[in-house]
RNA sequence: GGACGAUUAGCUCAGUUGGCUAGAGCGCCACAUUGACGUUGUGGAGGUCAUAGGUUCGAGCCCUAUAUCGUCCACCA
């Protein structure tokens, strides 16, 4: 006997991954129609999170039906560079050994944080091969890849000539921390305390001076102007005029300019175009100059003054609020909140400084990316988030895509220094591996930046596929860095667009709002025809699961405490689209005993075939074998319509609900008499097939146990339809009702004694006698003339219990009871059809569900009352 | 400031176009038991579906307000 008294998920588990991957199960069948789905890709730096373990199992639930029912199906795995997240842990490695990003070139660097991911990613890829994912790994891609990389640059080459790229000088968001820019989406922005000072500026002709309110006094130092707003009459005559900029020998102007909102403070707003996004437009509408006082290491430069200068934007601060008490400038200050941006990762403040950049012009992609949302060519899931990501869309600022990072794909443009105020003349060329190039006899030099890591995940259905393949420029030389992958699947193009997408709901706007712009951008299509969004999974609180309050769940842990199959089953139970759900452990239980329960009816029924079993075409021959291939034809159904609305939990709800209820419960124990060998093997096969995509590992496991069967369960079909006889069905269903009818009297009465069960002329009882002993808590089933004992009344069959007058007498009061509850129905039904409008107005076939019930219910109703009679006439 | 979501059993949550006795897991109570499984079996208790109105023959579900909690977006000096 292969199988242990209970089920062993971690001596299982490598095991059956193996052999799947052995047998070259997870590759695509190419046959049948195609059903595909991308794996976002995981950082390559770390440890997958309980996000990838629940986003994973999802696909994989997917991609293991689909597979089943005979789709071309793949789940194309990949690994991301991930060129922000990575060099953020890089960095706190170099630090732990005393070095930092100074200590080496920026081609160094780039080599070493390679090693390092290709050894991280290692321990990634085992940790999805522990969470029993049946991705196609011969066709993993890295975004870093050659092919990768082509595609990347191909796209930007286009963009560029479409004027979609462009270079320009803005406001960024930039971390003095870790001295890059980044995108709008990538601040997160908190409600911080601070302050609101007043400050007055003197005007250059004596008459008097303007009041400005500022939270950020250093800035004052770059000020070009003051704005008012155009309407505003308390300062129309000023407008023209000059203010003295206190701290400094400069005369600025006083302008009016819609920006200013007179509501705010006194209407008077400073200009600080090198510092505010906001002024930096003010300053382009009314050509000021741009004088910035900050620098990129986040200390005063020189043309903030010499007393200011070196000093921190912090120092500088209330270094400018001393000396302007000094000059009685100050007019006040009062406590306010007020949102800042900050580095998501270490915190900083994030300072807006002007720089050159590399820019992606959104508007004409979100225009398109609208059309089709709008359209109806993506079907979102849960609906709603369409109508989020439209409304991102449309206040989506143009994208600033350079990193001032090394790890990453080089930015493929080169610069000619120019002499004079001549912008510099800029060529795309991918020879990025040198700095300099000469092209026609003129010197370039590489931008040494890199590109967002989204710019190309972006791109990854279309990449992963390898859909745009042929018109991809072939490169001269061979990309140092690919990874050959031996025996790729030949021909992915068939799989774009994918058939689904699904990913946290974080990863809305970062990443799937680019992959449907830059999808629609290089192929005309979306990217995928569904896509779902999960919640977040919070800890078991209810609150947000992150390091620093230390209140993270890892997965690996959960899948040695129970399982692979349990932590699959358990995470997605009681989930649904959308909705951010607390973690629970007590669901990953109840999922993990379920395998063994299964793994015990597998025991139960390779003990009672016999090693010896060969399976023959199946005969249904009890009821209960009628029965319980209905009940799998519909959990069969509930998973196939709950799958296709992407129901997940119900999906495998029904799965859990029909195997221990019905298979265990009823089907294995009414086997216990007699049984049908055939049938027994067909109701274990199907139970396996239903639940294999919620459960691979344990499934698999049995399958690979059973002495009669072979091949892999993995690749077996998904079940077809049943026939079985309704009128079978029904006897064992009425079997059921009876056996749990005594079961509740007996359960009710005192003693825990067991009576014999009496019918009289019951063609359904008699035949099955031995059925209901088994199942029901009886000594005997015997036939009568003339009936005594306590008349089982709600089964509706002529039988009864064979109690004695004196417990009989005991029952009385659940008699009563349950005689109150029935009037009760009838009185609720009687009520309904008397409702002239119900009649009327509800569809006829309720109506006379309606009037069918009422009957059962009078018939129910009759048997009660003579039974009362019988035990008070006892009494 | 804007948008979205949630409020259902002790806890975590389902409840698909409104349909009649609102479900699951865990927890709880009682009982059982040694041959598939104690990661068990049987039975049970527990919900005026946040509140107030409305529409309807019929509302957990639709509409209108209110309250509480949460998330996201945002260039508020």
């Amino acid at each position: 006997m292969k199988f242990s008294k209970a089920y062993e998920p971690n001596e299982n588990e490598p095991i059956i991954y193996a052999l799947w991957e052995g047998e070259n199960a997870f590759a695509p069948s190419g046959t049948g129609q195609p059903y595909s789905t991308v794996m976002p890709p995981p950082n390559a730096n770390g440890n997958l999170h309980i996000g990838h373990g629940f986003e994973m199992g999802l696909k994989d639930i997917l991609v293991r039906y689909h597979r089943m029912k005979g789709f071309d199906t793949i789940y194309i795995p990949g690994a991301d560079h991930a060129g922000f997240e990575t060099w953020v842990v890089y960095e706190r490695e170099l630090e732990k050994i005393g070095q930092s990003r100074f200590d080496f070139s920026r081609d160094q660097l780039y080599g070493q944080v390679w090693d390092f991911v290709a050894k991280q990613r290692g321990n990634m890829e085992l940790q999805i091969r522990a969470l029993g994912i049946s991705c196609s790994w011969q066709d993993l891609v890295f975004t870093l890849d050659k092919k990768v990389v082509d595609t990347v640059y191909d796209t930007f080459k286009r963009m560029w000539e479409d004027g979609l790229i462009y270079r320009g000088e803005k406001i960024v968001n930039y971390c003095t921390e870790h001295q890059t820019s980044f995108a709008d989406i990538e601040v997160d922005h908190q409600d911080d305390k601070g302050y609101l000072w007043d400050i007055a500026y003197p005007l250059v002709d004596g008459s008097g001076e303007v009041v400005i309110s500022t939270t950020r006094p250093e800035t004052l130092l770059g000020d070009t102007a003051v704005a008012v707003n155009p309407k505003d009459k308390r300062y129309a005559k000023l407008v023209g005029k000059k203010v003295k900029l206190p701290l400094t020998d400069r005369k600025i102007p006083i302008i009016a300019d819609e920006h200013a909102d007179m509501t705010v403070g006194t209407g008077a707003v400073k200009i600080t175009p090198a510092h505010d996004p906001n002024d930096f437009e003010v300053g382009e509408r009314h050509n000021l100059p741009r004088i910035q006082v900050i620098g990129f290491d986040g200390l005063m430069v020189s043309a903030a003054g010499d007393s200011y200068r070196g000093l921190t934007a912090i120092a500088a601060r209330d270094k400018v609020l001393d000396d302007l008490e000094k000059l009685g400038l100050r007019r006040g200050e009062k406590a306010i909140t007020h949102s800042v941006g900050h580095c998501y990762k270490c915190g900083s403040v994030i300072e807006p400084l002007p720089m050159e950049q590399w820019f992606v012009k959104v508007k004409p992609l979100a225009k398109q990316a609208i059309a089709a949302i709008e359209n109806g060519d993506i079907k979102f899931y849960p609906n709603n988030k369409g109508k989020v990501l439209v409304g991102y869309y449309k206040n989506l600022r143009d994208w600033n895509i350079s990193r001032q990072i090394p790890w990453g794909i080089p930015i493929p443009m080169f610069s000619k220094f120019e002499e004079g105020d001549n912008a510099p003349e800029w060529v795309f060329d991918t020879r990025v591996d040198q700095t300099e190039i000469v092209v026609n006899g003129t010197t370039y030099t590489r931008d040494e930046d890199t590109l967002d890591t989204w710019f190309s995940s972006g791109q990854w259905p279309f990449i992963t596929t390898g859909y745009l393949d042929d018109e991809t420029e072939p490169e001269p030389k061979e990309g140092k860095n690919s990874i050959n992958r031996p025996g790729q699947t030949p021909d992915l193009a068939r799989f774009y667009p994918n058939t689904v997408m699904e990913n946290g709901i974080d990863l809305l706007f970062p990443w799937d709002s680019r992959m449907i712009m830059l999808g629609l951008y290089r192929t005309n299509q979306v990217p995928w025809k569904d896509l779902y969004v999960h919640g977040m999974v919070l800890d078991e609180s209810g609150q947000k699961m992150s390091k620093s309050k230390g209140n993270v769940v890892s997965p690996m842990e959960m899948i040695a405490k129970y399982g692979s199959d349990a932590f699959r089953m358990g995470i997605i139970a009681g989930r649904s689209a959308g909705m951010s759900q607390a973690f629970s452990k007590s669901n990953m239980v109840a999922a993990r005993n379920f395998c063994n329960k299964l793994w015990n009816i597998a025991r139960f029924v390779q003990d009672k075939l016999e090693e010896s079993y060969q399976p023959h075409d199946m005969q249904l021959e009890t009821s209960a074998d009628h029965w319980i291939v209905r009940q799998l034809n519909a959990a069969r159904r509930s998973v196939e319509s709950n799958l296709a609305a992407y129901r997940f939990a119900e999906a495998s709800e029904a799965v859990y609900q029909t195997i221990w209820n019905d298979v265990a419960d009823w089907y294995v124990e009414a086997n216990k008499t007699t049984f049908n060998p055939d049938v027994l093997a067909f109701v274990l096969e199907t139970s396996l097939k239903l639940a294999h995509p919620f459960a691979p590992f344990v499934t698999e496991a049995i399958w690979q146990n059973l002495s009669w069967t072979d091949n892999l369960l993995i690749k077996e079909h998904w079940p077809e339809k049943m026939h079985f006889g309704s009128e079978e069905a029904k006897q064992f269903e009425s079997i059921k009702q009876l056996v749990t009818e005594v079961r509740l009297v007996t359960n009710q009465l005192p003693g825990n004694k067991r009576y014999n069960l009496l019918f009289q002329s019951d063609q359904l009882i008699d035949t099955n006698r031995s059925l209901i002993k088994q199942l029901a808590p009886i000594t005997e089933v015997q036939d009568i003339d003339v009936p005594h004992g306590m008349r089982l009344a709600v089964s509706g069959h002529a039988a009864w219990l064979d109690i004695d007058a004196r417990t009989l007498k005991h029952h009385h009061a659940n008699l009563v009871a349950r005689l109150a509850a029935v009037e009760d129905e009838i009185a609720r039904l009687d009520m309904r059809l008397h409702n002239d409008n119900y009649i009327k107005k509800a569809p006829g076939e309720l109506v006379e569900e309606t009037k069918h019930q009422l009957t059962e219910a009078k018939k129910l109703l009759q048997r009660l009352k003579n039974e009362l009679e019988i035990t008070e006439s006892i009494a």
